[in-house]
DNA sequence: GCGGATCGTGCTCATATGAGCAGCATCGGG
DNA sequence: CCCGATGCTGCTCATATGAGCACGATCCGC
């Protein structure tokens, strides 16, 4: 296109867009016939000089999420747009309000939801309708008796996504990560925990976030962890965790002794699940997410437009 | 609009603009008739959930230059977005562009045409096209010798206007201010003086900007005043200047004694012209900018997204 | 200078969109 | 409980837009 239909094509945008002038009208003023102006507003969008946003707390960005499914093989996307967003809470909520949504829109329903917990599963419970489904289970897929502060809202997220389906909720009653190895093989051992990570391995959907590998984590908050474990944990090139399995880049477990004493479904088990949401937010978790996504640790992703952003670019 | 029909209107939104698919999709998507789709899509822009923005350096803002000129009675207007703009130089490259493209388009063309110089002059006289006009005899408004640093930047201007449309340039001989009153009475006494400023009140068209009340001033620059002189129109009231008249916020002199040794047109003549076309851009001249509309200095105002606003809103 | 290839143009025709209207549901006052 | 007012719905019809095509201009190699 030369100079001239350039500068054209902006003229006439300027009155298609802002002044809603038809394509005849604009041709009658610049002197040009009404197949003229539909050239020149078709190749100023497909030149980029339109841009189209759709400013809501809750619009999607369509063509990202396409390419993440085409691109990453994943199952499916939602991707919440990041206009006109000023803080990372905001971001979150966003994008936990569309982990809600993606849920209550979920066909078959699933009769058992396996879930993990943390800020970002605590958040999308709330964000859940009462009523988004009927009779769902959920039950707790890795281990999560808080520590110190915050207790409880482990199982509050649980409990609070199986009321609002009008189901029951099964807790797994065992910390997160253990101390000693024969601990963790004593829990397990016990009839009851045993039981509730069977009814784990057997759900139909799971839904889980991933942390970050720094001092921010809810591993650190909850007391399973301390700052210097994480910086090690670092070092041995931990982008982040899973249902409390630190991954590095590529997806593999950091640290096999910590991992043995970590209490849940394994990073396999996830894996070979059919239908597993991972719903990851915020510029910190980019790398997690990118391990995630990566090694098929889920086929459907809820996340941010830049998060998504980076995993496509890089 | 309830909130149902809200998310709707963004879904409809999200798959019309961003995968274009019909309405009539959509509605089969959504299962809504495709006279629901229309009607959520006008919803949706009405309530601004759609912004459409033209980002090129050569765009401009037909709404707000419409509220210019409906609202602040301006004859005609020139509002360049500010879209994607990162420095205060390229906005006013932007600003210069079009003001060079709307004496351009000017009809019938001026054949004398009044100008004022300065840095916006000077850039507007850069973006001429070669035979931009033919036959415009450029006449200077005001003195404009510079004293000391950039010499013949003001007949650089007017010359370089003239010759890009093939005509004349009639050079004012004279500074811009002086020193004693006097000198300015002597000066206008002048046969060749007296007559450049006759033939510059005869001008079809007038062509100026204005100056902020600072000591970035041209006139300061060029050695017509101190900063403490600038201090001290400030301290006056002085918003900025307009052929090198300082004016207050509402359009008046603010030192009769100062503007009595300035040579070049009155303001009062300017504000008499049929045609005077002020290019104002940049944030430090909004105030100048207010005052030069509200005080009917121009019939044509040129300017950025930015200071148009300031204008309408204050 | 000639003939083919290429491109932009303005048409025809099909489709998508918007305006306006009659029918229906919903709501609140009598 | 009834009835008119109000607002939403899905239609008809007019208009705006997009797809595809035939023509003529322009460019380039021979």
């Amino acid at each position: 296109m030369d100079e001239i239909d350039e500068l054209l094509s902006i003229r006439a945008a300027e009155l298609y867009y802002e002044e809603n002038k038809t394509q005849d009208e604009i041709g009658q003023a610049l002197r040009l016939t009404r197949w003229k102006v539909g050239r020149l507003l078709a190749q100023a969008k497909q030149q980029g000089f339109i841009r189209i946003e759709i400013l809501h707390p809750r619009a999607r960005r369509l063509p990202i999420e396409r390419r993440l499914r085409d691109e990453r093989g994943l199952a499916d996307a939602v991707v919440v747009s990041s206009a006109g967003v000023t803080s990372a809470e905001e971001l979150q909520a966003r994008t936990a309000q569309a982990a809600a949504d993606y849920l209550t829109s979920l066909r078959p329903v699933p009769r058992t939801l396996g879930v993990s917990w943390g800020r970002t599963l605590f958040e999308i419970s709330q964000h859940l309708r009462n009523g988004w489904a009927s009779g769902v289970n959920v039950v707790q897929i890795n281990g999560g008796v808080s520590l110190n502060r915050r207790p409880g809202t482990a199982a509050a997220t649980a409990v609070g996504i199986a009321q609002k389906a009008g189901g029951s909720a099964t807790l797994l009653p065992s910390p997160a990560i253990l101390e000693r190895l024969e601990t963790k093989h004593a829990i397990e051992a016990d009839r009851v925990v045993a039981g509730v990570i069977d009814l784990a391995r057997s759900a139909d959907a799971y839904l889980f976030s991933a942390g970050a590998a720094d001092h921010t984590s809810v591993h650190v908050e909850s007391g399973y962890l301390s700052e210097s474990d994480v910086d090690l944990l670092v070092a041995k090139g931990a982008v982040g965790d899973v249902v409390g399995r630190y991954i590095d880049s590529d997806g593999n477990i950091v640290d096999p002794a910590l991992d043995a004493r970590t209490v849940g479904l394994t990073l396999d088990e996830l894996r070979a699940a059919s239908l597993g949401v991972a719903v990851i937010a915020g510029r910190a978790k980019h790398a997690v997410a990118d391990a995630v996504v990566r090694s098929g640790l889920c086929s459907v992703l809820v996340t941010d437009e830049a998060t998504a952003l980076h995993l496509l670019d890089g």
